[in-house]
DNA sequence: ACAAAAGTGTTTTTTATACACCCATGC
DNA sequence: GCATGGGTGTATAAAAAACACTTTTGT
C-alpha cells in the first residue's frame, strides 16, 4: 500500500497527469541580480506558498509548447534560451495523487529558461502572478520545487562555461564589462581574471567591433560589440570554454 | 484535431502512461566492440522491429524502479551505471494514442545505462528477448527510438570524458591499456595519444598500482590498477578531464 | 589633475600534443 | 634474438592564471 519497491508484476499501469515546471532566470545587469521567477499559490495544496511556475501539459500539447505557454502566461517577452531539464516522477511527491494505490500520480517535467531582464515584462492579470525573487534569497517553495531550483541553478552554471547563451539573453550590442558582469552574477566573482576573460573571448573570434562606443559615467567609453552567428557556427562543435 | 498548436484554454489536461526506455550500453573489451541492447518486439505497433527495452511506469513505482526493472526482466548483471537521459513527449510520437483528441497520451522518460559485459547474462526466459546488438551497426528501431538512440550515444560519449563512469563497468583490478581500450572503443580511434593518456590518468592521482601483474601472450607483463574512490571524491568537484 | 572605467601587455605556470625510445616477456 | 605489448621521457606549443601598466574619459 503506497510502498515505493512494491513493484510486482500485479501491479497495474500508472495513470498520469503531467506537469511542466519552469526554472526561469534571469540576470538583472544594471544590479548585478540574479532572479528567478516564482509564482504565490492561492490554492491547495501548499497555498501561499511560492513555486516554480508550471501548468498540466493539455490534449494535443507537447511538453515544450507547455513550457512557452507557461511563459507567456506569465511574463512577456522577445529574448529567451529554454531547454528541458529534468524528470521528477516517484509517487508520492504531489500531494493530490489519492493514497489509493490505484490513484493517478503527478510528474514534473521542468525546464530551464534564461531570458533577457530588460526585455521582459511580468503580466498583471492573470493569476497567480509571478515575481522576480533573488536568487540567494529564495523562500522554502511549494512540492520539490527547490530541488528542482538547485538542479536548474546547477545547469545555468554548467552552460555559461560551454555555450553561447549568454548571448541570447544580453542586448543586440553590449561591452565587454557588460558580458563579464553577466558571467560575474551567475557564477560569482572570482571565476575569472577581466583581463584574461577579455582575452580569451576576443580570441574566439565571435565576437565582432562595431565601432560605436558607450560612455557609462566617468571613464573611458567601452566599445560595442556583437555576437556574431556566423563566425560562432564555426567553432559550434569544438569544445569552447568562457570560463 | 491532433494539431499540436492547438493550445487554446479550453483544451482539457492530457492523460498520459508514462513509459520508461532504456539506452543500455556495454563494451566488450575482448573484441572492442561497443553493443547496445535491444529487444525484438512481438506485437503491433510495430511488431518485428527491434525497440530499446522498456515498460510502462506501474502503479507505486519510481521512474528510477521502473528503469532497474526493465533491466533485471532483460539482463543479469551486478555492476553498472545508470541516470536519466531525456522525456520526448510530443502528441503523435507513439501511435497507440487515439486519434481521438480525448486520447490518451504516452510519454517516454530514458534512462542511460552502462553495464560490465563480461558481468552480464543475457535472461533467456521472457518475452521479448533481449539481444546485444553492434551500436555501428543498429537497426532502424521502433517508435522514435533512433532518436533516443542517438541521445544515448551522445550522453555516453560526453560523460567519459568528465566522470568517471568508466570505473564502474571495468573489472575490480584492470591495465591501463584496458582503459584505454575502452576508451578507444566508445570514443573512436584518435581520442588520444596512448602515452597522453596514461600520463593524464596517473596524475589525477585516483589510479593505484596493485602490485599484480597480468600477462597476456607475448611482451611486458602489464600493471594491475585499482580505481581509489576515496583519492576521487577529493577531486570531485573539479573540473575533471579523461579526454 | 585625478579618479574611474576600459583596454593592453608581460611573466610564470600548467596542460596538450607529438613523438622517440627503453623494458620485459614469449616464442 | 626479435617481435610484441608495456612503459618512460622529452621537446614544443598552447592555454590558464596572476598581475602590472597604459589609455581615455568625466568632473
Amino acid at each position: 500500500m503506497g510502498n515505493h519497491n512494491l513493484t510486482s508484476i500485479e501491479q497495474p499501469i500508472a495513470e498520469f497527469k503531467v506537469g511542466v515546471d519552469n526554472v526561469i532566470f534571469s540576470v538583472d545587469t544594471q544590479q548585478n541580480r540574479l532572479l528567478i521567477l516564482l509564482v504565490k499559490r492561492k490554492k491547495a495544496p501548499f497555498a501561499n506558498f511560492f513555486s516554480l511556475p508550471g501548468t498540466l501539459v493539455k490534449a494535443g500539447e507537447s511538453l515544450e509548447d507547455a513550457a512557452y505557454r507557461i511563459l507567456s502566461e506569465k511574463i512577456e517577452v522577445d529574448n529567451l534560451y529554454l531547454e528541458q531539464l529534468y524528470t521528477f516522477g516517484e509517487p508520492g511527491r504531489d500531494p493530490r495523487e489519492n493514497q489509493d494505490i490505484f490513484g493517478e500520480r503527478y510528474l514534473s517535467v521542468s525546464y530551464f529558461a534564461l531570458v533577457r531582464y530588460e526585455d521582459t515584462h511580468l503580466i498583471t492579470k492573470g493569476n497567480p502572478q509571478a515575481v522576480w525573487h533573488l536568487l540567494n534569497d529564495s523562500p522554502k517553495l511549494a512540492f520539490d520545487h527547490n530541488r528542482i531550483l538547485d538542479y536548474g541553478y546547477q545547469r545555468l552554471k554548467n552552460k555559461l562555461e560551454y555555450s553561447p547563451i549568454a548571448f541570447k539573453v544580453l542586448p543586440e550590442v553590449f561591452t565587454l564589462n557588460d558580458l563579464y558582469q553577466f558571467y560575474t552574477t551567475v557564477l560569482g566573482e572570482n571565476f575569472s581574471d577581466y583581463s584574461n576573460f577579455r582575452a580569451r573571448l576576443l580570441k574566439l573570434g565571435f565576437l565582432t567591433d562595431t565601432g560605436l562606443k558607450v560612455s557609462r559615467g566617468a571613464g573611458r567609453p567601452a566599445a560595442l560589440y556583437r555576437f556574431d552567428e556566423e563566425a560562432f557556427a564555426v567553432l559550434q562543435d569544438k569544445p569552447l570554454v568562457f570560463i
